[in-house]
DNA sequence: GCCAACGTTGGC
DNA sequence: GCCAACGTTGGC
């Protein structure tokens, strides 16, 4: 059984429409320890994710994706000019992982935050809580079906 | 651009 | 190991 997931990203830098053109990319960038551990310990290939469009107009989910390897060294660390240098971390030895994600499909329109606190089904979900700030959180089956079908135009 | 909420850092 | 200061995130 795969699990689910909810990856942020700010599309300005990487968007859905950016992930249908390239078919895959390393979810780079990640400095935070649990999201990180989220990667390196939990997510599995096979894994199914919301991509959310954070900080745009509007918010919201944008599409699904799909883990294809899990626990990759973040490039990012190790290069100078990028605004994710450690200097730290060590090549032998990193600090940061990665995963890589392939596009399954981009819902027609950006489901709206506002329309995802609407749903009360949808009440537990991390991103909807209050000062939640994980760029990567888990979702639980019936919260990645819901926001799927109301992504595809199936529920009302 | 504001600001609440959170994570990280570093002095002690 | 505490905690104040600082930096970042992200909705609004």
């Amino acid at each position: 059984m795969p699990q689910f997931w909810l990856l942020k990203c700010e599309p300005d830098v990487y968007s859905i429409a950016d992930l249908e053109r390239d078919g895959e990319t390393g979810w780079d960038g990640v400095r935070n320890y649990q999201v990180r551990n989220f990667m390196r310990d939990t997510m599995r290939v096979g894994d199914l994710g919301i991509f959310y469009h954070s900080n745009a107009e509007p918010s919201g989910a944008a599409g699904v994706l799909r883990v294809k390897r899990v626990g990759v060294p973040d490039p990012t660390q190790f290069d100078r000019r990028s605004d994710g240098f450690d200097p730290k971390s060590k090549s032998a030895d990193p600090t940061w992982v990665m995963c890589d994600v392939s596009f399954v499909e981009r819902f027609a329109s950006v489901v709206p935050l506002e329309r995802l606190r609407a749903e009360t089904t949808l009440s537990e979900m991390l991103i909807l809580r209050r000062g939640n700030r994980l760029s990567i959180t888990p979702l639980t089956a019936a919260e990645f079906a819901l926001v799927r079908r109301i992504g595809a135009g199936k529920v009302e």
